[in-house]
DNA sequence: ATAGCGAGTGTACGATCGTACCTATCGATG
DNA sequence: CATCGATAGGTACGATCGTACACTCGCTAT
């Protein structure tokens, strides 16, 4: 019997493994304190499977970055998909602010470490523009294209204050809905 | 007679050639890529200098961003301050999105290195803080608490866009100027 | 004139970094 | 069963890092 599957010799989840320790680390320590051994350390791998899974560091950044953006992009195109009409959309984004979206600090910093480096070295901008594009495109299911961008730089903006804030949640749900509605209106 | 001025033997703007330096020099490699040695060479000030005007890292970033912030921070009150109505201050504001308050890449990269720095490590929030709150009072001169909190996400929001993606100014100073105006009404 | 002090400097140390590269292991193949 | 190549691991190298610390030397007070 022919075997067409190809048997991993041993640990199929390494790379990611790998990748989710990098991520994990990275909101610890910043993309600064990441280093290859930290990386391996976290993960419980060996030293030598960092170069080898991975041609560099920056592909290790990419390839996590890619995953993580790609999640969050996911989770929000869900809650968008789930909104029937424009009252509820609005209420969608609303929750995003306020709510869970954003609400692990994880992702909170991992967010601003990949616009940090994205701000920095344009190689890294085709994760965040298609990240923004699909954000974009979900809000754009129910609001026109300049609400939409508008609806995006205000969930930037409020979860930047959210992010920095000492005592949380110093904005109420119901002044982010508000804020909602004077962008996108009725 | 009694002499009270302190003579520095040499060169007094060390320090704030070393802080300008540094700043350069963050926005070029991020907090990440910078070092001693590098904001040394960069700042033309040997090695030596960097542990006898700083007791660390921390400090010389600590005192780095401080200064930064606070440069910001100023022309955005000459800005607003200024504004004479209400009407003036939303023209404020749409200039400040548009135009050249962030219009050098080096201060779009900084404000991010800065809050992804005060949102993974809490002991530089105070940094953010200061700024957010001179920010914020600055609009409260022309708008409510809660407009002047929403301008200031749009800021942001507006801000972050226009770091990350390739084409600049995919957003008119129309554009800009609507998003005012649903915000702060009439 | 000179002693002394303190601002400013140069260097060396131990730690850590990314990465190259040699070796070991094991499933697949003839 | 012998062999081979892909996968994985261990280690060593050269570079760079932050920082400590002994030192220099110009200014000031006597």
């Amino acid at each position: 019997m022919p075997e067409v599957r190809r048997l991993r010799r041993t640990d199929p989840g390494r790379r990611e493994r790998i990748i989710e320790a990098s991520l994990t680390l990275i909101a610890e320590a910043g993309v600064a304190g990441t280093s290859h051994r930290r990386v391996a350390a976290a993960a419980d791998v060996p030293l030598g499977s960092m170069t080898y899974h991975f041609d560099g560091m920056d592909e290790l950044l990419r390839e996590a970055f890619t995953r993580f953006a790609g999640s969050v992009a996911e989770q929000f195109e869900a809650r968008l998909g789930a909104a029937h009409d424009r009252e509820e959309a609005k209420a969608a984004v609303t929750a995003i602010i306020t709510e869970d979206l954003f609400g692990k600090p994880r992702d909170l910093v991992l967010t601003h470490e990949l616009y940090t480096l994205a701000a920095r070295e344009p190689r890294f901008r085709d994760i965040t523009n298609s990240w923004m594009a699909r954000s974009r495109r979900a809000l754009e299911w129910h609001f026109d294209p300049q609400t939409a961008q508008l609806l995006d730089a205000l969930i930037e903006g409020l979860t930047i204050h959210r992010a920095l804030e000492q005592e949380p949640e110093r904005l109420s749900r119901g002044a982010v809905a508000d804020a909602v509605q004077r962008i996108a209106g009725s």
